[in-house]
DNA sequence: ATTAGTAGTATACAAAAGGTTAGCGGTAAC
DNA sequence: GTTACCGCTAACCTTTTGTATACTACTAAT
């Protein structure tokens, strides 16, 4: 658990830099959703859509296509007809694991807090 | 250490909405950096300006305004001449401390991975 | 008197992110 | 033949985010 400590000038900047490289990559408003919803299973575009609320198609494409450039999930291509796109995440995806966990902890006790305040 | 494990399509959709709910009041590209910079200790705002790199004093102010909104700072004035304010981290805010680290640890993997890729 | 530091706000503008709509070429069902 | 699904993409528009500059009002140092 979270104790309440102070961290030194060192920690602090070094923290900063490390969170920072860290939302460089993974920040923004989709990205973790993406690896989430991919976490159940591979999914073709269409299923990811649905997956994910309220993602556009347009901003989809485009953060397939950097999640594909950064190692996070693999684009699976079966030529058939009509051609069938498979969307995987990658072992790479995998090491979020943690990050994934905790922020989705403290995202259901926030949620609580909300509603126990009213 | 996270294990590659699937996720059922009920913990998918939990997931889903949790880590939604996480990044509607601590995403963006300041937030988290903000909430790091205070960790350190209470700092005014030119020195939260001085140790967060790249962020204005207009989107400081503003960042500033939402998380006292949501219960992660606390803002204290000090009646002097000059006044001085002071930001400090609640109790609240400490309850990211797990989110923070994991985040920050896998931005440095991060990194790592991408020195020994040159 | 000028310069710098205190904590911001006002204004104007630029860039980035995201949403909406329409459409392509194909298949397959009604 | 019309509709619908597949996997997108181009064009356009709006919203969000950020940047730059100037300014307030006061203090302290040079």
């Amino acid at each position: 658990m979270s104790k309440a400590q102070r961290l030194t000038q060192g920690e602090c900047s070094a923290r900063l830099t490390s969170i920072g490289d860290a939302l460089y990559v993974i920040g923004g408003k989709w990205k973790l959703r993406v690896i989430v919803a991919l976490r159940e299973g591979s999914k073709r575009f269409n299923e990811i859509q649905r997956a994910v609320d309220g993602i556009s198609a347009r901003v989809l494409s485009s953060e397939l296509k950097e999640l594909e450039l950064n190692g996070f999930v693999t684009r699976i291509v079966h030529a058939q007809t009509p051609v069938v796109v498979e969307y995987q995440i990658t072992a790479y995806a995998d090491t979020l694991g943690d990050v994934l966990t905790s922020l989705s902890e403290w995202g259901t006790r926030h949620r609580d807090k909300l509603r126990n305040e009213r």
